[in-house]
DNA sequence: TGAGTCACG
DNA sequence: ACGTACGTGACTCAG
């Protein structure tokens, strides 16, 4: 059987993909679409022609030799877009890591190359097969060539396949006759002129007549006098150029041996790596994982001798890395010390106290890759001697969606190891512990390791980024803070709870039933496609597509036509009770322990602005806007014997702005407490605060809002159902009333543009790749997210702060009050009846006092019985 | 798994 | 001529 050579047209085949392709880029803002569907398409295509040779042609940027002999030559190929070209330099590099042949020759096609590759394949009696998106490539079918034409149908590609005799039954013509139907029609994406008034129809028609372009002429005499006639004399030059730059030149000078492009360990370690740059998740998933792993082939040693351990940890000269993980019931323990030194221990209890108080007793820094999950499973002192690898590098880069031991590797030791899911798939720890002990010492291994190792890397781009204080004095204590109020968690009433759902579930059949016999038919409300279907189809009611998907049913658009469909508000009506009933009747019961709390988690690492994020629940969007929804709240209690206390600042972004920017009449106004919307509203409108109306009160207050989000006029008229123009003279009149307002969000937006990321008051910063972009839907994401993150970031800073401070006041104080819960201006106490005086002072003076800015931070504090009542 | 929807700041 | 307010997480449906 003939060996088969496969050959890609590398621009062709990526420019398909791009367009084809809605926007993917990793989390450095790399675009990366079009390199997932090159090599979905790539690798798919060599499997199943079970290729034994691969070779990838690109066009190198310049006039090609075919071109230039056309004097008049001139680009009118479109400009490729950004988001393409930058994504080619990175194909090429992922091909080569591949060990695929990438084929390019300054002054030649893609084309030709492809071309010249194929006559030498089938010369070599090779079976070829050619990829590309460009037609003119039939003209190299042959009996042994096949030309493969990706098309996009309904979304999925499917590939036209094209031997020699399917062009002729396609096209009318043989691939050798294609060339000069091609010239006569002429191209003008490709610069071939061809022949004026000759266009696809009539080209064949002739050349199926007289075979070829010579042909053609030498007979010319003989056709009928016509229109078309006198355009084929008038352009013989033309004609005749137009063939020449039609052809695909079959004999390019290239000096690669086809031998040499056989197809070896394409899924090899440096393939890998490079793809986990670019965080394309279901390409490494064709990977073998278990194949890789030759950048770091550490072997982990046992242990039992826990002397050992604390010895090397003593004698080690920079921060020692340490994992900890329960197993059958025991704490599994893995320390690095040097680079050869990695010492795994399943400890019982004595031997695990003994290292611990070493490392305590004697101040020895370390470093792990989540302290946060390590207090879980032993307690440590509030400590400044320990590092967070994990919580460093979101630091240095917040926008990535994961900081564990091997994205931590990848990212800053450049060496490529197995996650922990990885190694362990499905199993749990216990599970893999049983079956494959090794796997578990090796992910314990890699993890201290990689604390160990990437410490010093870490915090010295920390310190380069004068980041030091952010990490030292706001970070790593907040993570000892948040520990404390996971385990303190909050407390829920089981029964009270299960009784709301119970009555939103009569609600909810009353209100299905109605709806059913309303539309005259059983539908699955949930359903955003079947509920546009009735609404929109079955109903008739006008409203039209928005989605891609289908018809919209987003309750901005259902309320519109509520007040014609009393069925619609009553879907939703439905629609909100569901929801009550699923994410938090329902949803939060599952989540109460024995202790009748919930203990949910605070993320650290999550956002890109510096807020924590909480899950498992979420905490942070509990009811509180809509009158049903709030009773959700009542079911949040103190213990016996104790209240809440709940803090919040007030408009808090709005008082930072007001003291990054400096803008004195914004200043004055929180200094004299006044109603800052009334008082916006006063400005901006020049009447007096007290002839203010409601709704340049609510006007007012929409375009304070706005300036936080990164104000657009659309976006505001939106807002407040106004004109774009109406919008926009209310913006006008806003930074007239506040220039230096103005002048500081377009700061913002120049800075970020010139440093390529954001910064809050404490210097935390989140980079802004968007800006880069040359799509202006982008660019205008990248400019509104410029002037948010440093206000949003800078609250998330200062409640940080607050924080940490309570909790240690709490404790210094002895107090048995904790924190409870924190949604992002917000901090609510448990504290018992005797201590309320002391801890609401300490709640709301060291909210208030965390930072001083040149406006007051104020902060109101109410006790309740539950979380509703002291809100 | 992604899209749509909706809860919060 | 384009089409959006900033930041999150959970649930549901449908492929």
């Amino acid at each position: 059987m003939s060996e088969k050579l496969v050959l890609i047209d590398g621009h062709s085949i990526l420019n398909r993909t791009f367009y084809g392709i809605p926007e993917l880029t990793n989390s450095e803002g790399l675009h990366t679409n079009a390199i997932y569907g090159f090599l979905n398409i790539m690798l798919k295509l060599l499997e199943d022609e079970k290729a034994d040779y691969c070779v990838v042609a690109f066009d190198v940027k310049q006039p090609t030799f075919r071109h230039k002999m056309y004097a008049e030559y001139k680009g009118t190929r479109k400009a490729m877009p950004d988001e393409l070209r930058e994504q080619v330099p990175v194909m090429k590099e992922v091909l080569k890591s591949m060990n695929i042949t990438v084929a390019e020759l300054p002054g030649y096609e893609a084309d030709d190359i492809l071309g010249t590759l194929s006559k030498t394949g089938e010369a070599m009696n090779m079976d070829v097969a050619v990829l590309s998106g460009d037609r003119d490539l039939l003209q190299l079918a042959t009996k042994k060539v096949q030309i493969k034409i990706p098309k996009t149908k309904k979304g999925n590609t499917e590939i036209e396949d094209y031997y020699e005799n399917d062009v002729k039954e396609t096209y009318g013509v043989t691939p050798v006759e294609f060339i000069d139907v091609k010239a006569l029609m002429g191209d003008t994406a490709d610069n071939i002129p061809g022949v004026a008034g000759v266009g696809e129809k009539t080209a064949t028609k002739l050349i199926c007549e007289y075979g070829s372009i010579e042909n053609m002429y030498e007979h010319i005499s003989e056709m009928k006098k016509s229109k078309m006639k006198e355009s084929l004399e008038n352009n013989i030059e033309s004609a005749k150029m137009s063939k020449l730059l039609a052809t695909i030149d079959t004999a390019v000078p290239l000096d690669i041996d086809l031998k040499n492009a056989k197809i070896d360990n394409i899924y090899n370690e440096e393939a890998f790596k490079i793809l986990k740059r670019l965080e394309l998740r279901t390409i490494m998933n064709r990977f073998n994982i278990n194949d890789l792993n030759k950048d770091i082939d550490k072997t982990f040693t046992q242990t039992d001798d826990c002397d050992e351990i604390i010895d090397a940890i003593k004698r080690s000269s920079s921060p020692v890395g340490i994992h900890v993980e329960q197993v059958i019931g025991k704490t599994a323990i893995s320390v690095t010390c040097s680079e050869e030194c990695t010492k795994v221990l399943i400890a019982d209890e004595v031997q695990l106290k003994s290292i611990i108080s070493v490392i305590l007793e004697q101040i020895i820094e370390f470093s792990v890759s989540d302290l946060k999950k390590m207090l879980k499973i032993l307690e440590l002192p509030d400590i400044s001697h320990v590092n967070d690898i994990g919580i460093l590098a979101y630091l240095v880069n917040p926008l990535k969606d994961r900081y564990q031991y091997d994205d931590i590797a990848r990212d800053y030791l450049d060496i490529t190891i197995e996650s922990e899911k990885e190694i362990f798939g499905k199993n749990t720890y216990d599970e893999a512990f049983f079956s494959e002990p090794e796997k578990f010492i090796k992910m314990m291994g890699y993890s201290s390791y990689v604390a160990y190792k990437a410490t010093e890397i870490l915090k010295n781009k920390i310190k380069q980024m004068n980041m030091e204080k952010i990490y030292s004095d706001i970070e790593l204590p907040l993570v000892f803070s948040l520990n404390r109020m996971e385990n303190k968690g909050i407390k829920v009433e089981r029964n009270s709870l299960n009784a709301y759902g119970n009555e939103l579930e009569a609600q909810i059949s009353e209100l299905e039933k109605k709806i059913y016999s309303d539309v005259g038919e059983q539908f699955n409300i949930n359903s955003p496609k079947q509920l546009g279907e009735i609404l929109f189809e079955k109903m008739g009611i006008k409203g039209g597509k928005k989605t891609k998907t289908g018809y919209s049913t987003a309750a901005g658009v259902l309320e519109k036509l509520a007040p014609e469909y009393p069925v619609v508000s009553d879907i939703l009506k439905y629609r909100q009770l569901t929801k009550l009933n699923s994410t938090y009747a329902q949803g939060l019961a599952g989540f109460i322990q024995p202790d009748e709390r919930i203990h949910g988690t605070f993320n650290q690492t999550i956002t890109a602005t510096g807020r924590i994020s909480s899950t498992e629940p979420n905490l942070q969007n509990i009811p509180i806007r809509m009158e049903i929804g709030k009773a959700i709240r009542k079911v949040f209690v103190p213990e016996d014997g104790c209240v809440f206390i709940d803090a919040d600042y007030s408009q808090i972004e709005l008082r930072i702005l007001a003291h990054m920017s400096g803008d004195e009449k914004l200043i004055e106004a929180y200094k004299e407490e006044k109603d800052i919307h009334r008082a916006t509203a006063s400005q901006v409108f020049h009447v007096a605060l007290d002839e203010v109306t409601d709704e340049q009160r609510r006007n007012a207050k929409a375009v304070n809002f706005g300036i936080i989000y990164g104000i657009s006029s659309f976006g505001l008229s939106q807002d407040l159902s106004i004109s774009r123009k109406e919008a926009e003279q209310y913006i006008e009149d806003y930074f007239k009333t506040y220039p230096k307002i103005k002048g500081c969000i377009d700061d913002f937006v120049s800075q970020a543009k010139e440093k390529g990321y954001s910064e809050t008051m404490f210097g935390r910063r989140r980079p802004v790749p968007e800006l880069k972009s040359s799509n202006y839907m982008q660019r205008s994401f990248g400019e509104r997210i410029a002037m948010n993150s440093p206000i949003q970031g800078s609250a998330a800073d200062i409640i940080k702060i607050a924080m940490i401070n309570v909790d240690r006041r709490l404790r210094e104080e002895k107090l048995k009050s904790a924190i409870v819960v924190q949604v992002h201006d917000e901090l609510m106490l448990e504290v018992p009846e005797n201590e309320i005086e002391q801890a609401q002072k300490i709640l709301t003076e060291e909210m208030s006092n965390a930072v001083l800015l040149k406006v007051p931070l104020e902060v109101s504090a109410q006790v309740g019985h539950n979380w509703l009542e002291a809100h």
